[in-house]
DNA sequence: AGGGCATAATCATCATGATGAATGGAGACC
DNA sequence: GGTCTCCATTCATCATGATGATTATGCCCT
C-alpha cells in the first residue's frame, strides 16, 4: 500500500475499479459485481477486498436488487482533498514546507483566539508556558520544543473551524515528527530559549487582553524569526 | 462507510482492529489473523476486507512465518493529516472556512510564483486573464468566476510545494463546489467584475514583473475584498 | 390513481477447503 | 562463528456453495 510496495491483487482491482469509476458520469451504473470480478480478473473474496477499498474512497456507491450493482460515485469535496493530501508522496515533503504553510495558519488561528478563547483556555496557555519557563531554566531544549508545540496545539484548539484545527494539527505532527534531532544546545541557547519564551508569553498576553494589534505584530515576529 | 450510514460488518471489525492497533505500541505484535478474526467475531473473508481498510490506513502491517500475524504500524505524519482531514465532518465544514484558509495559502502561492513562474506560466496566466476580461464584457459572472479559479490553479501550478499545492487545489475545489449558486448578477456586477479583474490582471503583471512588493499588496487587497 | 404483494435480481455475509509464497528458527556442516 | 537447508508457521489468493436482506418492477385490487 505504500509507495513503491508492489501492488497486491485487491490492490490492482481495485486501481481497476476507481479507474473505471473516475472515467464515468457520477450515478451511472458500472455493472454487476459479477460482471466487474470478471474484468478485473480476480477471485470472488479478492473483489470483495478491492471493492472496500474503493467504496471507503467515496468512489463507487453499491445497490442490491433489479438493475443493482455498482455505481460511479462523486467524491464529496472533503474527501476530495483527504485524498489528495494522502496521495502527497512523503518523498516530496519536506519540513520546510509545513513550516512554512503551518506559519500561514497560525495568523488564523490566534485570531480566532482573540475572540473565541475562554478564560480556562487562557489558564491552560498559560500553564503550559509556565513549563516552557521551567525548561528554559534546566536549559533543556527538548522540553521548551514540546511544551510549545504544546502550546500551539492549546491555542489551535479553540479555533471552532474543525478545518483549521485539523490541518494545522497534522502540520505540527508532521514537524514534530520530524525535527527532534536538530535542537540547539549550548550557552547560546539561553538565550534564544529566553526569547522565544518571552516572544510566546507575550503572545498569550495578547490573547487575554484581546489585543489585536499586538498579536498580529507578535505572529509576525513568531514566524519570522527562528 | 459516510457519517451517519449503519456501519457494515467489515467496518466494524475494521473499527475494532483500529482500536486494538492504537492501544498498542508501533511495532507490537497484536496477534494471528485468526486470533483476530475470533475476537471481532466475523467470518474470514469478513475479516479479510476489515483488514484491507486498516492497512490501507496505516494502521497495520501483515507478516507470514514463525511469530507472524498482524503488527501495530505507526501511521506516516502525512498518512495521519490526511486521515484526519477524511475524519472532519462535512457537516461542520463551512465555505467560509475554506475561503479563509486558502487566503492565508494564497501568500505563499504568490511568494513562490514570484520566483519560480517561467514565461510560459505567465503566457498562460496572461490567456486566463484574458478568459477573465471575456466574461466581463459578457457580463457573464459564472465564467468570470470559473476562469478565475482557473488562474488561482494555474498559479497554483507553479509551486514547487507538492504539499502546499494539494492543500490549496482541494480547497479550491470545496470552494467551487459549494459556491457556483451565489454569483451576483446585474449592473452592479459589471462594476465589480471589472474591478476584480483589474485586480487579478495586475497580480499576474507584478508576478511578470518579479514585483515582490506590488505582488504582496495585491494578495492583501485580494484577501480583504470580495 | 394509489397501495400492497409477489417475484426476480443482486448484494452482504457466512462457511469450508485448497495451493503456493513468505518468513523465522533450528540444526547440520564447514 | 557463519552459512545453508529444512521444516513449521502463517499468510495471500483461489474456488465453491449457502442463507438472508434489500431493491426494483410488475400485477392486482380497491
Amino acid at each position: 500500500m505504500m509507495n513503491g510496495d508492489p501492488l497486491t491483487r485487491p490492490e490492482m482491482a481495485a486501481e481497476r475499479i476507481a479507474v473505471l469509476a473516475r472515467a464515468a458520469e457520477p450515478g451511472a451504473r458500472l455493472g454487476t459485481k459479477e460482471e466487474l470480478r470478471a474484468t478485473c480478473g480476480v477471485s470472488v473474496g479478492t473483489f470483495n477486498e478491492a471493492l472496500r477499498l474503493v467504496q471507503a474512497r467515496g468512489l463507487v456507491s453499491v445497490r442490491p436488487g433489479p438493475g443493482g450493482g455498482l455505481f460511479a460515485a462523486e467524491q464529496s469535496p472533503m474527501v476530495r482533498l483527504g485524498h489528495s493530501v494522502l496521495a502527497i508522496d512523503a518523498d516530496q515533503t519536506s519540513v520546510a514546507d509545513a513550516v512554512r504553510i503551518r506559519n500561514a495558519l497560525e495568523a488564523l488561528l490566534v485570531e480566532d483566539a482573540l475572540w473565541h478563547a475562554s478564560p480556562a483556555d487562557i489558564a491552560q496557555m498559560r500553564d503550559l508556558i509556565g513549563e516552557m519557563a521551567l525548561a528554559v531554566d534546566a536549559l533543556d531544549s527538548t522540553a521548551f520544543t514540546r511544551a510549545n508545540w504544546r502550546l500551539h496545539a492549546r491555542i489551535a484548539a479553540v479555533s471552532p473551524s474543525e478545518m483549521l484545527r485539523s490541518i494545522y494539527t497534522g502540520l505540527l505532527d508532521l514537524i514534530e515528527s520530524h525535527t527532534l534531532a536538530v535542537l540547539p544546545t549550548g550557552a547560546s541557547a539561553l538565550a534564544h530559549l529566553s526569547q522565544r519564551h518571552r516572544l510566546h508569553a507575550d503572545l498569550v498576553q495578547a490573547i487575554a487582553d484581546r489585543d489585536r494589534p499586538a498579536a498580529q505584530r507578535l505572529v509576525e515576529e513568531h514566524n519570522t524569526t527562528i
